[in-house]
DNA sequence: TCTGGGGTCCTGCTTCTT
DNA sequence: TCTGAAGAAGCAGGACCC
């Protein structure tokens, strides 16, 4: 498995046993901040901070010499500048930022097809078919990390393993510059020593609820009734972390990603109590949402308004439209109609606006009219029903935003209601 | 101490439909 | 035509992730 390197993190020997992994995942290190470098060689070195530089800022990245004062990420500049008075704060380049990931998730595509992206600065790759290519998973591990910092000077962290979980974890606890195998064989006893935090899901609310109960490490987990996870973290997330815990993790690499919203918002500067302005911020807000839409060849089922107040009570409302649109001004119409109905408590400090139960613009709603077209959907739902099983498989789930019925997924998504 | 912006998923409650 | 039950759908809020 691993050893630690007397820095807190674990990495793995030269000839650690990859038994069973296929997955990697791979995750930039403290990316945004490690770009800023690379432009600036003259950062390097300094406690770096890229953030809002004014105001309402939050920490984006940090450098590991600022991480060393405590800053983090999501924590605001004021904070992080009163733990690191050194700091050099600088504002994020997301262009920059964007072009860099490319280049990185090509290297990514060059090793394998199956490369799925889960952020800017992160991805799982399934390298079980890159084997005679490549190598075993751990020496494809070592390629893909060489190649990264050679051909765009970066440093990335990869954890290998049988799961995309195991993976993830794995790459955490390398961190930074590192790499950490887990062989299927080790698995169990690698999670079983970590903190429940660690599991993907259980974020510090999850975790205050396990701990209060005496559930502290996996291990624990692994010794507890699943009932008493269930209460805690309720059926679905009781299921799923008892399965994690447990090493079970079936989810694939999937390379395509079908979006489910798309939304905009924004805190203010200062707090604003004029429904006037805050009118037309929601008239800003939708037009974007609305060009993204179309850009994407989208349209929203139902928009979606967020308000949150200057003491940071967060109030949200939503309407299903009687016919989806991609239009700016119907957006809007409908963000404003739900702000006009709420009675304003206080100022508000942030407002956004969302579309969601997103449908392909020349889709689903086209084929109404055509009968030919709609037989051919049906055609490919009965042979979907027989190979998934049961009804729960529908046109929508079939089509999705897509409209090419030849083209249907190995793996569709199905709605959880229809 | 002060908490961005982009998302996904889940839960509980209410309303609608059959 | 009315009514109650059950399931589906809509909605609001919260937790979580990067």
């Amino acid at each position: 498995m691993g050893r630690g390197d007397g820095k807190g993190r674990v990495v793995s020997a030269d000839d650690a046993d990859d038994t069973g992994t296929r997955i990697l995942h791979v995750d930039m290190d403290a990316f945004y901040a490690s770009v800023e470098v690379l432009d600036d060689p003259s950062l390097a070195g300094t406690p770096l901070i890229v953030g809002g530089i004014e105001g309402r800022g939050v920490v984006s990245s940090a450098s590991y010499e600022a991480r060393r004062y405590g800053v983090r990420s999501a924590m605001s500049v004021q904070v992080a500048l009163r733990l690191c008075p050194n700091a050099v704060v600088v504002p994020p380049h997301f262009d920059r930022y964007a072009a860099l990931s490319r280049q990185v998730m090509a290297i990514f595509h060059d090793i394998t097809p199956l490369v799925e992206p889960l952020s800017i600065d992160e991805a799982f790759l399934d390298v079980s078919g890159a084997r005679r290519l490549w190598g075993s998973p751990g020496q494809v591990a070592r390629m893909l990390r060489a190649r990264v910092r050679a051909e765009t000077g970066l440093v990335c962290s990869v954890g290998v393993a049988a799961t995309k979980h195991v993976a993830k974890i794995a790459s955490t606890r390398c961190k930074p510059d590192g790499l950490l195998i887990v062989s299927e064989p080790d698995t169990a006893a690698f999670l079983a020593a970590l903190p429940v935090a660690a599991l993907w899901g259980v974020g510090p609310k999850a975790a205050e609820a396990l701990e209060g109960r005496g559930i502290r490490r996996v291990a624990d987990i692994l010794a507890s009734p699943r009932h008493v996870l269930e209460r805690v973290l309720g059926p679905a997330g009781g299921e799923r972390v008892w399965q994690l815990a447990h090493g079970i993790d079936p989810r694939e690499v999937e390379t395509e990603r079908i979006e489910k919203s798309i939304g905009h918002e924004e805190t203010f500067r200062h707090d604003i109590a004029d429904a006037g302005t805050l009118r037309s911020e929601l008239r800003r807000l939708s037009d974007r949402v609305a060009a993204r839409l179309r850009d994407g060849g989208m349209q929203a089922g139902t928009v979606a308004l967020k308000l949150r107040y200057a003491d940071f009570t967060t109030l949200s409302r939503a309407a299903t439209l009687p016919e989806p649109t991609d239009v700016g001004q119907r957006i809007g119409d409908v963000a404003i109609g739900l702000f006009e109905a709420i009675e304003l408590a206080q100022p508000v400090r942030l407002i956004g606006v969302r579309a969601e139960k997103l449908r392909s613009a020349g889709g689903l709603l086209a084929l109404w009219d055509d009968d030919a077209e709609w037989r051919r959907v049906d055609a490919a739902l009965d042979g979907a029903r027989e190979r998934f099983g049961g009804g729960a498989v529908t046109r929508a789930s079939i089509l999705g935003p897509r409209r090419d019925v030849n083209a249907l997924p190995t793996n569709p998504r199905l709605p959880r209601h229809e």
